[in-house]
RNA sequence: CGCGGAGUGGAGCAGUCUGGUUAGCUCGUCGGGCUCAUAACCCGGAGGUCAGGAGGUUCAAAUCCCCUCUCCGCAC
């Protein structure tokens, strides 16, 4: 079958990297986001689907627009059978979806229709959820509302992070995508609609979303901070100076905390600081002090003095 | 040339603004002691050309000036 991928992050590329090795298949080319100058220094950054066709020999289309057929002659030119999207980040046109004889499938990092959209998988920790999993679906003109086609639960433990569970979801994804495509050759995909009253989203992630409130409890400032870890990292201030934390555990999940001494760090021993929630209080096991780099709780206790007492504030 | 922080014994930091005795702290490490025992405690030691430039200023530079390299945060 002649395959266009479509996709742009890690979780896209390993996808990719997958499909890429099948022999009755072919990956006539990749579409991903145009490189942009990013990071310090504004230097010119290349998508992680880009890097992995590059090295496969695939040929690479990063068009800023598909709109008013834009793509329409590179289309034509490939002619694709399929079409299979994770992760690409534009929205596809009409004359898009409907080229491929056998469609255009997408691969969401979420158990439909729950957590349509962009950020699935941090989303789902920092709600505090303990499964999630990996829908394949035929893409419609609505955000991720297409009829699905096969589901793959992966089931989140309390330990996981952002960084642990992609890995976990993008292995899934690399099954589901296989399955799909030989559902699809084989004429044996059958598909089931979402129930839209189910839908809910996870919307990109914001540098709203990163700042912890510690008036909350302690398992959610947990889950926060593993759902944003390793990248982009949950944060306060301490004295001023931003902070953001690695990883964490929870000390306690009851007792009530006086408001004035919520977000106190009330001891900074061995490899924990502990930080007052309004319900409980959560141990930081890791950090990245601004201009810093990461280092272990036990390391940045070392280096500072009286850290107990400091209070993690806004600004 | 987007903005900013930082390079000091193995680790994390202080000292730099207001140059000047043996470069300090919390750990780690090595040796010894105490102890039924210990990651605890006590004693002692090793380990640094203060990122680099046979640069500049000075009687004197980790500290002030200049250049280079590297790392990092923000922003995008």
């Amino acid at each position: 079958m002649r395959i266009l991928f479509m996709g742009t992050p890690d979780f896209a590329a390993s996808v990719l990297d997958r499909i890429s090795e099948y022999p009755d298949d072919t990956i006539v080319g990749v579409l991903t986001q145009p490189d942009k100058p990013r990071g310090r220094g504004y230097e010119l950054a290349q998508s992680a689907v880009k890097k992995l066709a590059l090295e496969k020999n695939i040929p690479v289309y990063q068009p800023e627009t598909l709109r008013d057929n834009a793509f329409l002659p590179e289309l034509n030119a490939l002619d694709p059978e399929l079409i299979i999207v994770a992760a690409y980040g534009k929205i596809l046109p009409l004359y898009v979806l409907d080229y491929p004889k056998y469609g255009c499938i997408n691969v969401h990092g979420s158990l439909l229709p729950k957590y349509r959209g962009a950020a699935p998988i941090q989303r789902s920790i920092i709600d505090g959820e303990t499964v999630t999993g990996i829908t394949i679906m035929k893409m419609a003109k609505g955000l991720d509302t297409g009829d699905m086609m096969l589901k793959r639960t992966v089931e989140i433990t309390e330990n996981d992070n952002f960084e642990t569970l992609h890995d976990k979801m993008a292995l899934c994804a690399r099954d589901a995508v296989s399955e799909a495509i030989k559902l699809i050759r084989e004429g044996k995909d059958v598909y089931e609609a979402q129930d839209d009253s189910l839908a809910t989203y996870a919307e990109k992630i914001t540098k709203d979303d990163c700042f912890i409130d510690f008036d909350t409890d302690a398992k959610s400032v947990h889950n926060r901070i593993r759902g944003l870890s390793p990248i982009p990292l949950a944060y306060s201030y301490l004295d001023s100076k931003m902070i953001k934390f690695t990883s964490s555990v929870i000390v306690s999940t009851d007792g009530e905390n006086a408001p004035e001494s919520i977000g106190k760090i009330t001891a900074a021993v061995g490899d924990l600081i502990t930080v007052a929630c309004r319900k409980g209080s959560i141990g930081i096991t890791g950090v990245l002090p601004e201009g810093k780099k990461r280092m272990s709780a036990a390391d940045f206790i070392r280096g500072q003095q009286d850290l107990a007492g400091k209070k993690l504030t806004a600004k």
